[in-house]
RNA sequence: GGAGAGAUGGCCGAGAGGCCGAAGGCGCUCCCCUGCUAAGGGAGUAUGUGCCAAAAGCGCAUCGAGGGUUCGAAUCCCUCUCUCUCCGCCA
């Protein structure tokens, strides 16, 4: 959510910055919406004044054992217009804050223009891909020798479901952990457990409610859960009505979860394989962080992603997304893609925005300014370091021998008790 | 799932319709005193939000959440959530 202040005092910077992405708002409906408000709650809050101070009388007078029949005569109407008005102002406000929670995010000064991922900026390349003496397969043709199912997971669940089975299960296993670790042990993020399922405030505090909720999975329950679709989720809603201690910054969270996404809207792409699925693992990395930091911690997270894909040895470019292809709740977002030789392509396989306090605002995410002694919002920040399942295919594709074997990268050996080589 | 108890500021805890945004204590910050490892005195110490460019100021809201009764609710009523204790079930 963008700060509502800054609607009033700069309404016209709002709207040039939001056509940016090519998000047109209504700028004439808002300050008409807007001047309702403070009309409103004006004139209530002037009712609450003295029906307030009127109250008061009348326990003083009550206590003096004074009269107070002409005094409750005079209060007799106040009750129900002050009924009115509040339910008045209410609706506004309702009306309001639907309006202000499906405004993206303000993008960042450095985001180039552009309106799809056409127009994304490359930012560097990192690693040649892999000249094959052979016709290399994609992870479909390797994988289902080796026990990559996908007719399973449809018939235990439905498509874009898959279940791996023996050595490949084990290798994304193995994935996971080398992430984890390396995350723990050199950048210094603490490791979390959290529910995978979320409920509909935590889903508002990040930014998937209201507007995409048909991206995701709901679970039949009062109040209705949500399966979270990446553990950004429950991880940065740890802060959500938290006010953080200075010395505490900045907060680094590492996490592991399954993601889900119902994939709505995607029909018919990526339908082969493993690369869009509605279950995936991930290994996420939250950063909370005080507002002057985030871009130099947006820089480190990205950095921090990037580590993964070198120790794999598997060639990437690192992406600045435009304005057009950046996401509702982000003010910027790298993307790391990765080489598939199966696919001839780089796809993404990491995506790390900087909210700044786009996120902070919706949850009250606050951090204490010694500076100023107030609590000032924080700025959030997350990154996939990195999606695991697409790392399972990008390792099967750059890693393939002629014989459909895959050898194990070298970090990943020690996870896999010293084996060079699946078959 | 059943029965009971509870939820008040950073923490503990009083509060039982008006004098309560809330006693007292602890903690923390600042000042003073004292001087030797600890003590004394004083002041301050919630959050959101409206009017305002901002500050100041003056309001409004908030005692788990939502609704109700009332001129007036932390306090009374209803619903829900969460926590604790006991029983049952269970990885």
């Amino acid at each position: 959510m963008l700060d509502p202040r800054l609607f009033r005092s700069d309404l016209e910077q709002v709207v040039q910055q939001l056509q940016r992405r090519g998000f047109q708002f209504d700028a004439v409906a808002y300050q008409a919406l807007e001047d309702r408000r403070k009309g409103v709650q004006v004139k209530t809050q002037e009712l609450q004044n003295e029906r307030n101070t009127r109250s008061k009388a009348i326990g003083q007078a009550k206590a003096k054992g004074e009269d107070v029949q002409p005094l409750l005569d005079q209060v007799a109407d106040l009750g129900d217009q002050l009924k009115a008005a509040e339910a008045e102002l209410n609706d506004i406000q309702n009306q309001l804050s639907v309006l202000l929670e499906g405004i993206p995010n303000i993008l960042d000064a450095t985001v180039p223009a552009g309106k799809s991922d056409a127009d994304n900026q490359e930012v560097s390349r990192w690693g040649e891909p892999r000249q094959f003496t052979f016709t290399p397969k994609d992870h479909v043709d390797l994988g289902e020798p080796l026990g990559m199912n996908f007719e399973l997971g449809a018939k235990i669940a439905s498509a874009r479901f898959v279940v791996l089975a023996g050595k490949l299960a084990t290798l994304q296993r193995a994935i996971i952990q080398l992430m984890l670790n390396t995350h723990i042990n050199e950048h210094g993020y603490q490791e979390t457990y959290v529910p995978f399922l979320a409920n509909a405030d935590s889903l508002r505090g990040t930014g998937q409610l209201p507007k995409f909720e048909a991206d995701l999975f709901t679970v039949k329950n009062d109040p209705t859960f949500y399966l979270i679709p990446t553990a950004e989720v429950p991880v940065t809603n740890i802060v959500r009505d938290v006010i953080v201690e200075a010395k505490q910054m900045p907060l680094k969270f590492v996490c592991h979860s399954p993601c889900f996404r119902s994939e709505a809207g995607a029909y018919g792409s990526d339908v082969r394989g493993m690369i869009r699925q509605h279950q995936f693992e991930k290994v996420e990395l939250v950063q909370i962080v005080t507002p002057e930091t985030s871009a130099q911690a947006h820089e480190e997270l990205t950095a921090h992603a990037e580590t993964i894909l070198q120790k794999l040895n598997l060639p990437y470019r690192k992406v600045l997304l435009c304005a057009g292809d950046t996401g509702f709740s982000s003010s910027k977002t790298y993307d790391l893609e990765v080489w598939l030789p199966g696919q001839q392509k780089y796809r993404e396989i990491s995506s790390c925005s900087n909210f700044k306090d786009f996120q902070a605002r919706r949850l009250q995410a606050r951090w204490r300014n010694p500076e100023t002694g107030k609590p000032e919002l924080v700025h959030t920040l997350n990154g996939s370091g990195l999606a695991a399942g697409r790392t399972l295919i990008a390792v099967m594709e750059n890693y393939q021998n002629e014989d459909g074997s895959i050898t194990v990268p070298e970090a990943l050996r020690p996870y896999l008790g010293g084996i060079e080589k699946i078959q």
